[in-house]
DNA sequence: ACAATGACATAAG
DNA sequence: GCTTATGCCATTG
């Protein structure tokens, strides 16, 4: 596991409840803005067993993107409407309501902090 | 090191 | 609004 999927699970894991974030908020977060793709790749990659709360990160449409049939979209939907996220008509998310944005550059300055302290959790 | 891949993002048709 | 095409970045064979 690289640490760049390290990082990015630490950050999904500060994701509230009732809050949403997507791949190109996460890779900016991360320092590497273009690198949202990536985030997805780490996405699929999460252990089975892991805390991350995967389900909060979609993408910049406010749509489930998953298109695994084994991480089934209507899962990730079933999980976030159980945390309060509203779906619009065609299965968007309102972003401008649920968007996560409680991570300011003092929290994003710890993160780099930790980064290379901790990395296994 | 090169080529291919992928839960993305953005622009264009 | 949906489908294509291009760019990006890290992982993997």
């Amino acid at each position: 596991m690289s640490k760049f999927f390290q990082r990015v699970y630490r950050v999904v894991r500060l994701i509230p409840p009732g809050k949403v974030a997507t791949y190109g908020q996460i890779a900016a977060l991360l320092g590497h803005p273009r690198a949202a793709r990536t985030v997805g790749w780490a996405m699929h990659a999460l252990p089975e067993g892991s805390d991350v709360p995967w389900h909060r990160v979609i993408n910049a449409q406010g749509r489930i993107s998953t298109s695994c049939w084994e991480h089934a979209s209507d899962l990730q939907r079933r999980l976030l409407e159980a945390e309060g996220i509203v779906f619009g008509p065609d299965g968007r998310i309102d972003l401008t309501v649920h968007r996560w944005e409680g991570l300011t550059w003092p929290e994003i300055d710890a993160l780099r902090q930790g980064k290379d302290k901790d990395v296994a959790d």
